[in-house]
DNA sequence: CGCGGATCGTCAGTATCGCTGATCGTCACC
DNA sequence: GGTGACGATCAGCGATACTGACGATCCGCG
């Protein structure tokens, strides 16, 4: 979170902009989650570590992940991902094991604590991602979910299918 | 933009979680119209206070913006506004003004070149906002909007309502 | 008229963040 | 057994936005 940097004063005009309102929701929802989960010590990005892993660890039965496949799985730098990795470790929540397979690999796996702090966290979340969608009734927040998951379906691997307009300056 | 932290991979679970699908459709709109407005030598932050200096200009017929009122509408610090209204002077889109009834203070205006360009690029701005929403239905791409509004409406401001959980660790 | 507090624009310094590139150990293939 | 590719790590860089300070100006008060 950048901060303060969106007193929200963009009545009128720019209202109608898309971006706008895009930015609005996430850096608002991001506001109100990193807040949530401060009392767990953690924020949204860990949280999303952890719910990875442990997402590995129940899907077909046992699936561990080294750390280049979470930072693929999160969106986030091979680079980054080592710190986010040395937080949580440091916090004991995860814990990183050479892989026996193959021992370039670092397996991070959730530690008891992890995972107990992951499921209580994770009703934070829940419960914030609730309370920001209680201004739409719930007809309509089924639909905004519905199709923010279309468009990311749609449009969420990069691509650079646009050859913007011709006139340059 | 941040570049290509968003590999868009996190397929199952992660989907399910809002502040993703926000982010997602965030900077993927974003990496799309900073594309689609390069051509136009700005940016969708520049195109912004175009639209936000143009929108004072017409309304109430002729209402003339200072750079932090401008800063205050469009969200961003206003030391950030500096560098901006930099940027597009530099580029001939606008002028800065002393007013005449308060010194302290710089109108902003767009120049006839300014106001070109920023018809121009909004034409771009709303055929990639449409080209964004067209995986989805016209209907359901109407609910998206209006409900984004509302969650703006309703969490627009900044407000610190919230008294997080009490288990802190 | 002159003073003091407040506001606006500006700038320099700082903190944060993510990425680039290089390094070290390891694997896989010939 | 040697060579090329890959995973994790680290140092350094560039971008970005904020903090704090400063000069100019306005306003209210005496």
């Amino acid at each position: 979170m950048t901060g303060a940097q969106l007193p929200g004063d963009l009545d009128g005009a720019l209202a109608a902009r898309l971006g706008y309102l895009l930015k609005n929701a996430y850096f608002r929802l991001s506001e109100r989650m990193t807040a949530a989960l401060d009392p767990y010590g953690m924020n949204p990005r860990e949280l999303g570590v952890l719910s990875a892993i442990q997402a590995g660890g129940i899907e077909e039965g046992g699936q561990e992940w080294s750390q280049m496949e979470l930072a693929g799985r999160l969106g986030v730098d091979r680079t980054t991902m080592v710190a986010l990795i040395d937080g949580l470790e440091r916090k004991g929540l995860v814990e990183r094991r050479r892989s026996a397979r193959d021992r370039r690999r670092n397996v991070v796996l959730l530690t008891a604590e992890g995972e107990r702090c992951r499921r209580e966290a994770d009703v934070a979340r829940l419960q914030v991602e609730r309370e920001f969608l209680a201004p739409l009734d719930e007809e309509t927040a089924a639909v905004l979910t519905e199709a923010l998951r279309t468009l990311f379906a749609a449009h969420g691997r990069v691509s650079r299918p646009h050859c913007p307009p011709s006139s340059a300056t």
